[in-house]
Order: C-alpha cells, then sequence, then structure tokens
DNA sequence: GTGCGTTACTTGTTATAACCTGTAGCCCTT
DNA sequence: AAGGGCTACAGGTTATAACAAGTAACGCAC
C-alpha cells in the first residue's frame, strides 16, 4: 500500500486501514498513540491527526479524549447504502459477466440527451449500445450517451471486459463523484425485445442514469432495460441506535443491491 | 449562533451551515476563500480548515484546489437514503393523496403470504386490498396481508386517512424497526389494470415490501403496484470525503426518493 | 491573432510548537 | 483503608510558517 505520489497522511490510513479490515485489531482495540504513530512514520502530529480523521469519518475508528483511539466494530460502521454496477453485481455471486457492443457511434446530440450531457443540441456524440449476459443469458441492454471529451478517451477502449467507470478511474484518474439513477418500468418495444429474447411488450425494469465527474461535468447519460423476469433490485431498511424513531415509518436504507433470478423461476 | 464554550472551528462550520441552509448561497456558488474567513474571524488557516472540512464531510460543500470552495446541492447532502412511505411522499410535495379500500376480507393464508408472515399456511389472515391517488387520481394499487395478531388491532382503523404505520406507531406505539422492499417490473392483469385505469398489459412498477416489529415478528407483506407512467424512484449517489475512491465506479446512495410525474407527460 | 509564460490566487500538504481538556494510576495524606 | 491531589499521557484546539499544486487571467512575444 506504498503510493509514493500519494500524500503522507493518506499513506498512513491507507495503512492503518489495511491492518484494520485485515482483522489485526479486534473491535475496540487500542490503536497506536498519536505520538507514537509521529514516530512510526516520522511524521508531524498534524500529519497523523489528517490520517486518523480519515478513518474516523469512514467509521473505522473512534477516539476518545484522553483515552486514545480504538478500532470500530466493522459491523457498525455499514452507514450508506451502494448502488453497485452491473459488473460487480454478477461477479460478487460468481457469476461471469459478458457484454457484446452492438452499436458504436457518433450521432448529432437529440434535446434531451443534449440537456442530461449539458452540451449544446444536435452537438456530435457517441452512442454505445450493448446487451449484457450473465452466463451467456441476456439480462438487460443499455444505451450510453458520451460528450465528445469522455468520448474520445474511451475510443480505444473495447468496453466487453471493462466498464466506463473502470476504464476512466485506472486508466486516467477520473474518478466518477456523483450520479443521479431513475428506476421505473416500461414495456419492451421490438429493438429491445430482439435483443433480450423477449416478446415486444414485456415487462422491464428501467434504469436511467447520468454520471458526474469531479469537475462537475457529466460523463455519460445512460438508459438500460433490465428483463424484469431476471432482475429486480432489493433493499434493505433497518432503523438502528443512531436513527430517532417517530418517523412515520420512513425508514433508512441500509444496503441496495440487485438481484439476478434464477432462470428456474 | 455564537456559542462561547464551542471551539473556534465549529463556530465557523456553524456559522457557514446556517448561511448554506438559509439559502444565503445558490447551489455551485462560490464560498469566501480560506484567507477570507481567515481575516473575517481572526483566526489561523488551519482553524478555516478544519471547520470546512466538516461541512464537507456533512456534504454541505465540496472545494477544488486552485478555485475555491462550492455550496453543494442540497439535495444531495442526505448522510442516509430513506425509503419514504406513499402517503409522506404526496404530502412532501403539497399533492393531496387518498385512499379508497376496495376489499378487505379474511382469507386463508397461500404458501407464498404465509411464508413472508411466518405463520402456517391456510391460517386466516387479512387482505386489504388499496387503490392510492394523487389529486384523486389512481397511481397505485396495493395489496396487503396482516396476520391476525396485527389485522386486530387494525380492525377499527378505516386506514384511509392513516396508514398502517402510524396507527401502528401512534395509537400502539409498536414501531417498525426493519424491512425488506423489491422492485422490480411487471404487466399489469386485468384486475390492476382496471383499478389504475390502465389497459392490460401496461408496464407497472413492482414493490413488495415485508415489514418487522421490534420483535422480528412479521407485521405485513404487501404487493404495490404503480403505474409506470406516473411514478417512478429516484437515486442520487454521490461520493464524499468520507468514502475512499478506487470503487470501480460503485456510489453510495445519498438519496431515495419516489417521484410523481404530472398528467401531462 | 495565436500561443506561451508569468503571475496572482486558490486549496492541499506538512512541520513545529504551544496550550487545553479528559483519563487513569500512583502516591501521599488523613 | 479511604480520600485527594499529583502526574504522565491521551486526544483536542490553535498559531505560525512554508512550500506544492491546480486554475485563470493577463500580457508579452512571435
Amino acid at each position: 500500500m506504498d503510493t509514493p505520489g500519494a500524500p503522507r497522511h493518506e499513506q498512513i490510513s491507507d495503512w492503518l486501514r489495511a491492518r484494520i479490515e485485515q482483522g489485526q485489531y479486534e473491535p475496540n482495540d487500542k490503536l497506536p498513540s498519536e505520538n507514537d504513530l509521529c514516530e512510526q512514520f516520522d511524521v508531524s502530529r498534524i500529519t497523523v491527526r489528517r490520517a486518523l480523521q480519515t478513518l474516523e469519518t469512514e467509521g473505522h475508528l473512534y477516539r476518545r479524549q484522553g483515552l486514545g483511539s480504538f478500532v470500530q466494530d466493522a459491523r457498525l460502521h455499514q452507514g450508506l447504502a451502494y448502488l453497485t454496477d452491473f459488473v460487480q453485481d454478477m461477479e460478487q455471486r460468481g457469476i461471469a459477466p459478458s457484454c457484446t457492443v452492438v452499436h458504436r457511434a457518433p450521432e448529432p446530440a437529440s434535446p434531451d440527451v443534449a440537456a442530461f450531457l449539458g452540451v449544446e443540441p444536435e452537438t456530435t456524440v457517441v452512442r454505445i449500445d450493448r446487451v449484457r449476459q450473465a452466463n451467456a443469458d441476456p439480462v438487460a441492454f443499455d444505451q450510453t450517451w458520451l460528450p465528445p471529451t469522455y468520448a474520445e478517451l474511451l475510443a480505444d477502449s473495447p468496453l466487453t471486459e471493462q466498464t466506463i467507470f473502470q476504464v476512466l478511474e485506472h486508466a486516467y484518474a477520473i474518478p466518477v463523484v456523483k450520479g443521479e439513477c431513475r428506476i421505473g418500468a416500461t414495456q419492451a418495444d421490438e429493438d429491445v425485445a430482439a435483443h433480450l429474447h423477449l416478446a415486444p411488450g414485456a415487462a422491464l425494469l428501467l434504469m436511467e442514469r447520468v454520471s458526474f465527474a469531479e469537475d462537475q461535468s457529466c460523463i455519460f447519460y445512460q438508459t438500460r432495460y433490465y428483463r424484469a423476469d431476471r432482475m429486480s433490485f432489493n433493499l434493505h431498511l433497518a432503523r438502528d441506535a443512531g436513527t430517532p424513531a417517530g418517523g412515520d415509518g420512513a425508514l433508512p436504507v441500509r444496503e441496495f443491491e440487485s438481484v439476478l433470478r434464477g432462470s428456474a423461476e
């Protein structure tokens, strides 16, 4: 975990995080004191504190004045739900995801697409249509519109093995920092039905996504159609100590996961 | 907002947070620079930075090296995502929700329902079918199965004005503490289509819900069908300072909201 | 006019240093 | 033995200072 270019405080927090996540400490174990870490890494206390603060906001540790810093119980720091990517979803449950690019060409932006991407209508954007398969069985079809700048960056990527996110983040160090996502339902038109081996009119789970980079520029607009008989989204809702009661039944989302249903169903 | 005992950095972050929340800045407005704030409050830069970091992790602002600190769009700064109730959703946007009970009678539990409710199959449960309207226009239809114990408690409630959650929580002090929720899509059968004024086969957003009380007993199992042309769910995803990068594009869900689309669409 | 470099201003990182506050253990007094 | 105070050590707050790095705008040279 030594990344020479990274700031010292980041190296320290990475080092500590790795040890905590590998379970080298028990929950509520006392971590080395700030001064110990200062000596160990030969940095000033402000740098160590910066590292500890990162881990504190991440929920990996808690600090008590006069006592020290302690490892947070891992089960407790799941405060946030994550919406994962198709490929991650599949890989996590051991299903081989594959992807077929069925269309990839520039086209003038429609008013809708232009609005999402933040470009002028009729600007040339790149549309990529892909069919997503789980175990070689089509599960989803999506259309992605990219503004010229990002389309350029991705021009050499086949996008069959790596997601757009992965290419941007690993090859260009452009992280995705914000996104909007709308989940709806619709019926399959002839085109989508053919790609997904469905009858026209079949129910589809529709997901529209817009993603943004650090500079608030739009990375892509995407519409994705999931076969409703194969995919659904699960939400786990739970009120815990941190959430006050009396909310008329509104529960915070603790987990968000997409679910692939077996063909047998 | 002057609390003499509090640390200076806290006073500064309180001061700034108040101004941001009161809408004295537009989203993405540039805040005073760190040096400006140093002079204004007569503190060192480290103190100002400590205050800004607090607000950054809270999601009130974002910072860009070389540019400045900017007000984060207010919609994005909620640590947890909540899945709200139909009635709450409507009321929050000033739409009068109404509810018509179209069926309410005991019936023997089917194997599926029995499994969800944790009772023996063929146990007598109560089914309640309701049509949900927004401005007197049907938006959703749901079927709710209640186990005998909870059905008893709700026997005297018409359920047209109050939700099941509200009755249990306010009249009996039984809070809902856990829930599961599946979001999918399906086509309208004749029965549902009639209730929602749709053609059979129309796309519906399907939400199945199971809710649990503190003693882990199941309160109800519900299937709800939303008109896909009127409702969708929005997710706001955002990575902030507390979330390490490199997650292959998996962003935490900051907000979850249901969206009612205007009839004009 | 275009292009490049300089400059001013921004946030990011880090060092040194001082003092405050909270905690626990130790020792001395009662 | 019980009590209180002293002390060492923990994190909390804050000042001063310097340099790095990213951005934008201005101006000069070509």
